[in-house]
DNA sequence: TCGACGATGTTCT
DNA sequence: GAACATCGTCGAA
């Protein structure tokens, strides 16, 4: 599929660009609506859209082809690779499937950098990102983890499950952790940063749908850049707790144009589990040394990297 | 740029 | 009833 500009909204293929007219989901998306409710709220639309389409491809050809070369236009004649049932096979030609996930944790989360997380939203538009910073949870021994102890409860299910499984969590009452499981019981990666790479008015308009209406506009690399944050910009919520990425239509991975080299891979305790004892200070956060996208950076632990270099 | 603080509701003990 | 793998905002430097 051609690459769109980068301002440019998404569009479904044969259909008008999204942006320009009621049909528009995030037009509809209200604060406080959440991600679960957005998707039912793009099938609608989508189906709304599917009807509009054939309704102008009887009645009203004439006028959109004088719109010539307007961003509005539909084109001439759509070529296969502006289908969603085509350009899904066509970008799934480098996709991870379960042999990459089987791993141990702390193998899979250096495994994860550099690699691509495609989400397809229920419109059909696709966004990006690469992953630059990870979090290995080991299971039973990891005071940390929700497993630890090998507790096993409704809502950790997903750890326990094949490697590849998604374990998607509400934390704080408001915001969504995605985690994928590894080789080990209740072992999983967090996936904490991404780096936007295809999408981005997208991401920026879901960020924004959670934030105040005066609220200053997001540079690039504050779209992914928490494990919340991803979540909101890729509209992942508990609906796809204990789905397969390495199956699943709608979310997955894809080999990354190039991975970071091990120099500049930093590893670092992780965050926010000072609660965690021995285990809040192991090096189980793994990020790309100087990503702009990264959450939170351990000066600390790089300059003592660069001493013993 | 950094630190403090409040929001928020699910989950677990 | 307490804890929580976070985030956005505000004020100070």
């Amino acid at each position: 599929m051609p690459a769109l500009p980068s301002a440019a909204l998404p569009c479904v293929p044969g259909l008008p660009r999204l942006g320009c007219s009621t049909i528009n989901p995030l037009l509809h998306f209200q604060k406080g609506m959440s991600a679960f409710k957005m998707a039912q709220l793009c099938k609608t639309i989508l189906r709304k859209k599917r009807r509009l389409s054939e309704s102008q491809a009887t009645q009203s050809q004439p006028k959109l082809e004088s719109l010539g070369d307007h961003p509005l236009a539909l084109p001439q004649s759509p070529a296969p690779e502006y289908s969603i049932y085509f350009s899904h096979q066509k970008s799934n030609s480098s996709r991870l499937g379960p042999e990459f996930f089987d791993q141990p944790a702390i193998t899979l989360a250096r495994a994860f950098l550099g690699q691509i997380l495609v989400r397809r939203l229920p419109d059909g538009t696709k966004v990006r990102g690469r992953v630059v910073e990870t979090e290995a949870y080991l299971g039973s021994e990891d005071e940390a983890a929700h497993s630890k102890g090998g507790r096993q409860t409704p809502r950790n299910k997903g750890m326990f499950m094949k490697p590849g499984t998604l374990y998607v969590y509400i934390i704080y009452g408001m915001y969504f952790c995605m985690n994928v499981s590894s080789q080990g019981e209740g072992a999983c990666i967090l996936l904490r940063s991404l780096e936007p790479v295809e999408g981005l008015e997208m991401m920026r308009q879901l960020r924004n749908a959670h934030r105040k209406g005066t609220a200053r506009a997001l540079k690039d690399r504050e779209l992914c850049n928490g494990p919340s944050k991803l979540c909101q910009a890729l509209a992942i919520d508990k609906s796809f707790d204990q789905r397969d990425l390495a199956e699943e239509e709608a979310i997955w991975l894809e080999q990354g144009p190039e991975r970071p080299e091990e120099h500049t891979v930093v590893a670092a305790p992780r965050i926010g589990i000072n609660y965690a004892g021995e285990w809040a200070l192991k090096p189980l956060r793994f990020y790309i040394q100087g990503n702009p996208s990264v959450s939170v950076v351990d000066r600390k632990v790089e300059q003592e990297m660069q001493a013993s270099s």
